[in-house]
DNA sequence: CGGGATGTTCCGTCATGCGGAACCGTACCG
DNA sequence: CGGTACGGTTCCGCATGACGGAACATCCCG
């Protein structure tokens, strides 16, 4: 025994319960564990808030205690921790959320985000979903950056996806062909409604384009009146001392 | 022994991770256990993914797993779970976000709030807060329904409290004082940039003004062009027959 | 280099957790 | 109404899993 068997076992009735609500009996057969050793781990589990009885005789879920210990986890290492000082400067700086996405294949991941402003209107927290790269300004940014190949090459898978409305292959192109050499791309609600955004690739270890930072917000406060310059160069330059940081690691 | 002994020491170690990460030895000594049994204790959560290591021979910290299984976790029954169905309609029927908050003394206390639309322009989550009754929508509609002393009584006491910008006691008495009958207090963007909203006043089971229902959004977008008498007559009713329910219970 | 602090591993011990059986409560059916 | 089936709880003898002190390894500092 390399661990702890009670702990091992509070866990796998745990992530029985995290699909939702169920009794012992079932409990107990999911976990393959017999019904007494069920019985008695939900109560000391329910004695730390960490599963609820649905109602008497009824059924047990997870608790509202490990919502509570979730939220003091801590953001995993890597790139993300990296990239987090930049973006918190950047939502300092301009009010707006900052945050970046990576390339994965097609699409761009979502991978953080913050927005520390106390104004009401706020934009949904996306991190954790995938995107086509067309569709988000800071996936269209690493789009800019394809190659021409590997553009085309794009816009043909993309042409076949089933994604609602058809692709305007032609205009897409036209769009990334007026991206600027700095690769800022700048968005006037042309990505969501009611959201304007800045975004900037930035390069990994190997050199290549791996992600791009961004800022946005609600149009009707973001940017600022006359703030436009300041954003587009905030986050050009983020993206740029970024780069040179990664490539040297 | 009552419990699982594993499980309540497993618990008490990450309460004390979730104020922030700690060493073996610090863990040792808040949760009152022997060295060697945190280090064992630590390596099955770890495993779980419950404890990640921040760095080897760094120090831990509370792991996703636990932000993961926080998530599927279960609202609690009662007031809330009375009131969702009604604030689940009205998010449905009119793509606003709705919820409602409950009197506490001097302030409004956010219990819920459904926001089911898929708009990226959302409205900060703001439930688990509490805020002086009139310094929003619907603790405003309940701050509307007081008697007249104990609406003094209120003013008096806010006149009082540090709130940054002193309280427009005569302001805020006319204000009440144009609420209509029913109750119904409709903002646009009177209490927060940005956003408009409707709120309606719900009785409890003993008759008195318990909580109040609304439905608000980006002001941009909500209400729709001519819907706000609909909107309107919506969280009317539906405060009225949550109050039926409510007082025949 | 030696001392101090931290974290890990070992292993003899025994207290704890295990699980089968019995029991209880509820619902259903003939 | 009595019998059956099912779900959940409690009991208790027992085997083993968890315990914790000691020893060890590593790192840092004066």
């Amino acid at each position: 025994m390399s661990g702890v068997q009670s702990i091992e076992r509070a866990f796998s009735i745990l992530r029985v319960l995290a699909r939702g609500p169920l009794g012992v009996t079932e409990i107990a057969d999911r976990a393959e564990l017999p019904k007494s050793t069920v019985s008695r781990l939900l109560n000391a589990l329910e004695a730390e808030g960490a599963v609820e009885q649905v109602e008497a005789g009824g059924g047990y879920s997870v608790g509202s205690a490990l919502a509570t210990l979730g939220a003091s986890s801590n953001p995993s290492a890597g790139l993300r921790s990296v990239v987090r000082p930049f973006i918190e400067e950047l939502a300092m700086l301009t009010g707006g959320s900052a945050g970046f996405t990576i390339r994965e294949g097609d699409t761009a991941y979502w991978v953080d985000d913050v927005d520390d402003g106390d104004e009401l209107v706020k934009l949904a927290d996306q991190t954790g979903q995938s995107f086509a790269m067309h569709t988000i300004p800071s996936g269209f940014a690493m789009l800019a950056r394809f190659s021409t190949d590997a553009l085309e090459e794009y816009l043909a898978s993309e042409r076949v996806s089933a994604d609602g409305e058809p692709l305007d292959v032609d205009e897409l192109r036209r769009r990334v062909g007026r991206v600027g050499f700095d690769g800022v791309v700048v968005s006037r609600e042309e990505f969501d409604a009611g959201v304007n955004a800045v975004a900037a690739p930035f390069r990994g270890p190997d050199g290549e384009w791996v992600g791009a930072l961004y800022l946005q917000g609600p149009s009707f406060r973001f940017p600022e009146d006359g703030d436009e310059r300041r954003v587009v160069k905030l986050v050009s330059e983020a993206a740029m001392q970024l780069s040179e940081r990664l490539v040297a690691s």
